[in-house]
DNA sequence: TATAAACATAACAACGTTACAGGAGTTAAA
DNA sequence: TTTAACTCCTGTAACGTTGTTATGTTTATA
């Protein structure tokens, strides 16, 4: 029942491939009866289309690469779930990769990619220079950016105005009377780090109040490093009245170290989070947070991908940025 | 730069296509010096092998295809971590499918996976009958099934023992001298459902409890569905001491409804989860729950459909169990 | 120095599609 | 009746690889 062709399907209708051909992709000039025998003929013989082999002569294979840092980030399944939505439309399916902000591993992906002939790629890049891209950009094939901007290489861009969603955080915590907050950074160099960092500088400026370096501490993106950088915190003499953390996992590990420094939460300290969680609600206490448009992100990169495959983008590259939202529980 | 072939590198290298072909599988058999001629022409003219070109003859992707229900539940990304980190190993990469519980998109995503010719499939099947999983085994194409069994498909299984897990999660509410013990169970017609029914059901029978069906709720594994289920075991005459909430979803709803009930956990209700969720603890209150290794799941059947893809597995189809464990927190 | 063995490369036929250029046969208009 | 325009179908040449067989060259062995 293997390896049954089009032109095993040919012979046993009496038709020739080409016709068969015609009959599965569903063209017109095909006598019904014509048609209704090799469909017989398809389906008794089990045959399925050879995807590679159409892939090597349309030069398409309806494939894209998404490249993202960490699917159990829980910023990325509703993203991904976005872009499949979206995509799926088309009859496009995803090849998915974890770079774990490895460019090395970035690299390789990139490279079966290309191997694999994707027709476009959405990706969060690793920082903000992938030379690897410039292949993609050679052979034509489109990039969308997500959450994070790219230099050197042509490509839309789709992200939040992480400037404005920290600026908000912070300004929020400034007018319930804070004025030692502290911010937890993410991974140095990546655009979103830089910029939630701006956000939280012109908030404080602002206002008119004096940065303080040692309210500045490094989370590196990760649950670990929320744990780390929140307990360092609170080795300062004098330790923040309110905490600004840039990040999804940095806030569950906040949340996790003030549990175990007893402080209680938002009475011995403020928490406000970038990012939020479905389950934001049932935290103990539930947790105030800048919202990111996570799905949408998702699916308006991959709208622009679709576009852009189907030659009926904008000529211009797009930059689109999403607005957040403050949602206000009570962790403040 | 874009189309160039084995043939336009063989050109510009001087040698014949084959060699150019030996030169990237790493063959030996080719000088060096030859050798670094091509390489350098590959580099100078942006060669990229064509996968699709490769796939055809050496009936080989490299590709296999993950149908899940939906990766924005919060079971799924570890998971897929698993499977990702073991098939990379390989060099494998994977397409990623979402099939939300609905048969017809699951066949549908199938039908796809046949034509871009997956080496091999892991799948959480919507139902235990998936007819279209037939072609994939007249093909030879080994599958992998997670979370959920499979009938009359010859498959290999990764999942939990739910049964013992719901047991021991009711029996902690019973040895903490609960009595009326609801469970809000998930979709109908699904392996897991009904096994966790079963060990509830197990755990009161063991310990001399009557079965009463008013506590016996549908939550169809959703958010929405836990707090509609949590709130109709409040309108009960005589509503439960305590709640089993039998997926992470679920529980999440109902600790939104009992947050909106105003109900105390664990002083009013006590309720305990089947799946954790990496930030259980930083809940109001931290929750008790039944943990899966998902990460391992994933891994496991990664690793056994790599072992049947080299062709290294055990004759017999393997039915591997792992086991769940009980996370005690405060929520009970 | 002859001969075998080993090495380095080439030529060519697959692999399973689709696109394109025709070619019968039928119907309609001139 | 001829010509034109359809309709339905076929044959053939790509598409970009790999694997096998064949063919020269070296190098080693006697």
């Amino acid at each position: 029942m293997t390896g049954v062709t089009i032109r095993d399907v040919a012979k046993k209708a009496g038709v020739s491939p080409s016709t068969v051909s015609r009959v599965i992709r569903g063209e017109t000039n095909v006598h019904p009866k014509t048609k209704r025998r090799v469909l017989q003929a398809v389906k008794k013989m089990g045959y399925s289309l050879d995807g590679s082999a159409r892939a090597i002569v349309k030069k398409q294979t309806k494939t894209i690469g998404v490249s993202i840092s960490d699917i159990s980030n829980p910023f990325y399944p509703l993203l991904i779930r976005g872009i499949e939505n979206t995509i799926n439309k088309f009859n496009y399916s995803m090849i998915l990769c974890n770079t774990d902000e490895d460019s090395s591993k970035e690299e390789r992906y990139l490279k079966v990619m290309l191997e694999k002939r994707v027709d476009g790629l959405i990706i969060a890049p690793t920082n903000p220079q992938v030379p690897f891209l410039k292949l993609f950009e050679e052979r034509g094939i489109p990039i969308v950016c997500i959450d994070r901007a790219i230099e050197n290489v042509e490509a839309d861009m789709v992200g939040v105005d992480n400037v404005h969603g920290a600026f908000a955080a912070v300004e929020h915590l400034i007018k319930l009377g804070h004025k030692r907050i502290a911010i937890i950074t993410g991974i140095r160099g990546i655009t979103t780090t830089n910029e939630r960092l701006r956000g939280y500088l012109d908030a404080l400026k602002r206002y008119g109040i004096k940065k303080d370096e040692a309210l500045i501490v490094e989370g590196y993106s990760r649950i670990e490093g929320g744990i780390k950088a929140t307990k360092e915190l609170f080795k300062l003499k004098s330790a923040p009245t309110a905490i600004f953390s840039s990040n999804n996992l940095m806030t569950i590990g906040t949340f996790i170290a003030l549990k175990e420094l007893k402080k209680s939460v938002p009475k011995d300290v403020a928490v406000i989070g970038f990012d939020d969680l479905e389950w934001a609600e049932t935290f103990d206490p539930p947790l105030t947070a800048v919202s990111q448009p996570t799905y949408t992100i998702g699916s308006t990169a991959a709208q622009l991908l679709m576009q852009r495959l189907l030659k009926e983008g904008p000529k211009k590259k797009q930059n689109i940025i999403l607005k957040t939202s403050l949602v206000v529980r009570e962790s403040c």
